[in-house]
DNA sequence: TATTGACCTTCCAGTTACTGGAGGCACTAA
DNA sequence: TTAGTGCCTCCAGTAACTGGAAGGTCAATA
């Protein structure tokens, strides 16, 4: 199958497939037109490095995950760790965005947001103590 | 006074100083040896950079939160608009995070982690069916 | 048969916000 | 004078694509 039907399939874009190739993420089969042609296969692992990817891994740990999916002598232990700190990084990101939105939020709420120019939020940016005590 | 001094007064690193001066964000006075001469007036820019980029605005944000900070005849409205679409980013962005986080702390749950190759994470990944549904 | 138009190819550049490093002056203290 | 530190510029790399140009291929139609 051409590479526009195996976007279709995996809901990647074709650039990406493309990029995903590249990278050696997967090695499609070329017809004599030069035309990538895909199996079901490439699609499987497409659709796979698709799904890593919506839940966060980055492109380096879908290659690994990839890696210990078609090794059939992996041991669950090791995914495990790969995911549980992916996990971490996940949590301390929300932790962070969390810690954002309380400041901003508090700023917002204190900002007027008329035709006036006396800002709080500018305030707040202009000196040092004021961001982190919203 | 010299960037490595602005470095410390500013908790940025000189490097991104410099990278703040290349993209037009603050302009330094230089001396006569060509090292950039930081005054008060640079300080207080670049700590008001800082403290935005500390809550997440983009780079073109904190230039545009400059420009509004310098101009007295902005409006509050201008400045709580910006702020009020970086929180909806944050809001999402934090929602799509969760939405990460719950799928994969419910797959790490599932999964031994032991020395054997069974392993639900990668079978959730390679299955059409089972990552959204945990 | 010639020609659209959709599809495919490669390659290059741009995105965000820095960061690292090379090569080379400038300044200070011993 | 020499060593060490600090400063300068410029180039390249990061992550994960994305957009676009230039051009070949294919199927259907006039």
């Amino acid at each position: 199958m051409n590479i526009k039907e195996a976007a279709a399939r995996t809901n990647l874009p074709a650039k990406t497939i493309r990029y995903y190739e590249d990278i050696g993420l997967v090695q499609p089969d070329r017809n004599a037109n030069g035309y990538r042609a895909f199996e079901e296969a490439d699609i499987h692992k497409l659709a796979f490095i698709g799904r890593a990817r919506g839940l966060g891994f980055t492109v380096e740990e879908c290659r690994t995950l990839l890696h210990l999916y078609e090794d059939t002598t992996r041991t669950s232990a090791e995914v495990k760790s790969i995911a549980r700190d992916h996990l971490a990084r996940i949590d301390q990101r929300i932790a962070e965005m969390k810690e954002m939105r309380k400041t901003l939020a508090h700023l917002v709420s204190c900002c007027a947001g008329d035709d006036r120019p006396n800002c709080p939020i500018l305030d707040s940016l202009a000196s040092d103590q004021s961001v982190k005590s919203g």
